[in-house]
RNA sequence: GGGUAGAUGGCCGAGCGGCCAAUGGCAACAGACUGUAAAUCUGUCGGACUUUGUCCUACGGGGGUUCGAAUCCCUCUCUACCCA
């Protein structure tokens, strides 16, 4: 991404035309508009919170959709305020859950901070960013502000929400402190008096809670602008750790690509969408396959993606490497090596206990299979290997292959 | 507190005394095709071995009945639903 610097200059409209770019909802629209022109006619930035569960430790491009709008607005002059969540994190966020989420230690929940930090820093300005805990102000509650809190909400306003609805019926437990999260997200834009919160589609009922508290607080409410779930490589299911269809940030350049092209074709117009700053026009172009290949539509896609973690020369290098590997059916450039000990070569290797020893198989039943499936070659020439006893010769090195994308050398000690 | 139904391989889900390492689906892996996409077709999908076979470990935990149990009995643990 470019970063604009003269974006405090662009006039309301502009900047709005930016930012509702790929939005799911603003709500409510018009209050938004409204805060955008005093914002530009006062010069005063607007306060954007977006806030996080310090809850794992891989961000991936799922996150980057409210990420990289956060980003925009900083390009564009706002202040990005960045809440780490360490103790809501605590309690777990029911939001698009049908089931209480797993509450973590404090200490987990400090280390995944930082490494959480680290990981936005590669799709924001954290210099320019404020960054703040929630444990600043929770960490100092009393049991009768907790009590003040919970007394601005009904148990008919929190069963409204269709993931407690959903729970309620199934009865499935909703425990008491998982009510209190949306209340303690919605005090964080209190405390850091928030213009705009940032967050997925499923989040907008937490992020309307707050602007009645900070009504309550004599603040003007905050204006909620939530984005679409990005779906995973899988191309049905939301991208999570948990299911791995995830691309991370701070992957290799070329896993990262490898992984865009693995996609299925029809999710590509929400990746373009979501993840690239190009245009309807640019993208339109790109997806009509009268005029772009479906394949150097995602090529470019994965190029565009890659650039914008390792930059524009990496993500070719990934490109081309991908291009020799997969179309040109050639070894990769780096194949990794593993040693082979004496003892485990001693008397003969056989084909099944290479792949054993290499891991390319779990077991010798596993590693039989492969062999009889006719997914192993060895050396330069990719001698297919036919009979899982026969004796695999390793002088000094041997390039293995298993199935398309798992090659090693395999080096005597 | 009372009642009922359940707990099977990564997941879902059959089996209800021997022919069960356990039907089927999903996922996964390998092969063909190809744009490493999708779709389709084929094969594999507990472990070990001297592999058209033999042995071992598996159907929530433990115990029992039986020549023989995933299947029957007892018990424990857990889950869901219903009544109070």
């Amino acid at each position: 991404m470019v970063a604009s610097q003269e974006g405090v200059l662009k006039t309301s409209a502009q900047q709005l035309e930016l930012i509702k770019n790929g939005v799911d909802q603003i709500v409510p629209a018009d209050e938004f508009s409204r805060k955008l022109d005093r914002s530009i006619a006062q010069n005063k930035p607007l306060r954007v919170k977006y806030g996080i569960d310090p809850t794992g430790i891989d961000v991936h491009l799922g996150h980057t959709v409210p990420l990289r709008k956060l980003r925009l607005f900083q390009d564009l002059g706002h202040q990005a305020v960045l809440i780490i969540g360490n103790y809501t994190a605590l309690v777990g966020d029911p939001s698009g859950r049908d089931q209480a989420r797993q509450r973590l230690t404090e200490e987990q929940v400090a280390k995944n901070a930082l490494d959480y930090l680290v990981q936005v820093g590669k799709v924001i300005d954290l210099s320019k960013t404020e960054v703040r805990y929630n444990g600043e102000w929770f960490s100092k509650y009393r049991f009768l502000d907790v009590l003040a809190l919970a007394g601005t909400t009904t148990i008919q306003r929190m069963l409204e929400r269709d993931d407690f609805t959903k729970r309620y019926k199934a009865g499935t437990p909703i425990y008491l402190h998982e009510c209190l999260y949306p209340l303690m997200q919605g005090h964080d834009s209190v405390e850091v008096r928030a213009d705009v919160e940032l967050g997925g589609s499923e989040q907008l009922f937490s992020l309307m809670a707050a602007r009645d508290l900070q009504k309550n607080a004599g603040q003007e409410p905050q204006v909620c602008l939530t984005l679409p779930i990005l779906r995973g490589l899988d191309g049905s299911k939301r991208m999570g750790k948990s299911l791995g269809n995830y691309i991370g940030v701070c992957e290799p350049s070329y896993d990262q690509f490898a992984k865009v092209m693995s996609i299925p074709d029809e999710l590509m117009r929400e990746w373009f969408e979501l993840l690239t700053n190009l245009s309807t026009a640019e993208i339109n172009i790109l997806l009509d396959a009268s005029k772009t290949h479906p394949l150097e539509a995602k090529k470019a896609l994965g190029k565009n993606i890659v650039g914008f973690y390792h930059g524009d020369n990496l993500a070719g290098e990934a490109a081309a490497e991908w291009t020799r590997r997969f179309s040109q059916r050639q070894d990769p450039t780096d194949i990794p090596v593993v040693v082979l000990s004496n003892a485990q070569l001693a008397g003969g290797c056989t084909a099944t206990k290479l792949l054993v020893f290499l891991e390319f198989a779990k077991s010798n039943n596993d590693a039989r299979r492969l062999i009889q499936g006719g997914g192993v070659t060895i050396g330069p020439d990719k001698i297919k290997i036919s009979d899982p006893n026969q004796v695999i010769n390793i002088e000094g090195e041997l390039i293995v292959r298993v199935g398309a994308r798992r090659v090693v050398r395999a080096r005597s000690e």
